[in-house]
DNA sequence: AGTCCCAAACAAGTTACTTCA
DNA sequence: TCTGAAGTAACTTGTTTGGGA
């Protein structure tokens, strides 16, 4: 092969010859128009990345080989893998940056998604609210929660009910009903009406939704190891947003 | 066993140069 | 032809690590 296109090295090698130059403090630019070749070749080039494959460290035995079979310096070979390593994690940020960013634009849209659900459930918990506040027979009682539901038909539980043909509610479904609701029988009188209102649903809510906007405090985040982060999204299949299905 | 020194290797950042649009 | 951005080989500096005294 043939690199004396590329490259005008000593046998000195590259450190000695920077360093035993006339002057104490070497001149870069008298050096390297001394060596007014610079790049390496591309059959040097494939060599060098088909080893850096298979290890991005070189054994010192292995860099003189490599060295010798592309008629380089030992410490150009060295320099080229610093360099390499560093091309390559830069790279490396570039992706997971990506990665991180998906990851984010997924999150953020379910939980606008959620949100959006939240608010419907709210809505359909005034209205049943509403209607409970209201006294009613037992046997308006299945129509009502009938109607509560299927004013939301959005929701996944809603219009799920029926009452049975003859108009008053069987005990199965009128257990059913209550259990929608979250409440007890109609003789317990614990339930209010404060039971199902705003302020509780927020204190709820602020449990998982901050200030912010955020879902969890930055000491939460804080919490997530990046390398855990992208040693998981890397090495298998799993997402680590998944826990949300 | 603990400490110091030294050399090698490395990462991170920089410089000088080339290439190309 | 000039110019600025991007890419790259080589360098500098600071840190870590392993071995010998």
């Amino acid at each position: 092969m043939e690199y004396s296109q590329y490259t005008t090295y000593s046998a000195e090698g590259v450190e000695a010859e920077t360093y035993t130059s006339s002057c104490t403090t070497p001149s870069r630019s008298k050096k390297r128009n001394n060596n007014n070749t610079r790049r390496f070749s591309d059959e040097q080039i494939k060599s060098l990345e088909t080893m850096f494959e298979s290890e991005t460290r070189l054994e010192p035995r292995k860099k003189l080989q490599l060295a010798r079979e592309l008629g380089l310096q030992p410490r150009q070979v060295a320099i080229w893998f610093q360099n390499k390593r560093a091309r390559w994690k830069s790279k490396q940020l570039e992706r997971d940056y990506g990665i991180l960013q998906s990851n984010y634009n997924t999150l953020a849209s379910r939980f606008e998604a959620l949100k959006k659900e939240k608010q419907t459930l709210l809505i359909q918990l005034q209205k049943l609210n509403h209607l409970m506040q209201k006294p009613m027979e037992p046997s308006q009682r299945c129509t009502q929660v009938e109607a509560a539901n299927s004013m939301d038909s959005e929701s996944e539980n809603g219009g799920t009910m029926k009452c049975e043909a003859e108009g008053k509610p069987s005990p199965s479904s009128l257990e059913r009903s209550e259990h929608v609701l979250g409440v007890l029988s109609d003789d317990d009188t614990s339930i209010k009406v404060e039971d199902f209102n705003l302020e509780d649903e927020h204190g709820l809510l602020n449990f998982v939704e901050h200030a912010d906007g955020s879902l969890t405090s930055p000491e939460d985040w804080s919490a997530f190891e990046s390398n855990d982060l992208f040693g998981q999204s890397t090495t298998d299949d799993y997402q680590w947003w998944d826990f949300w299905s």
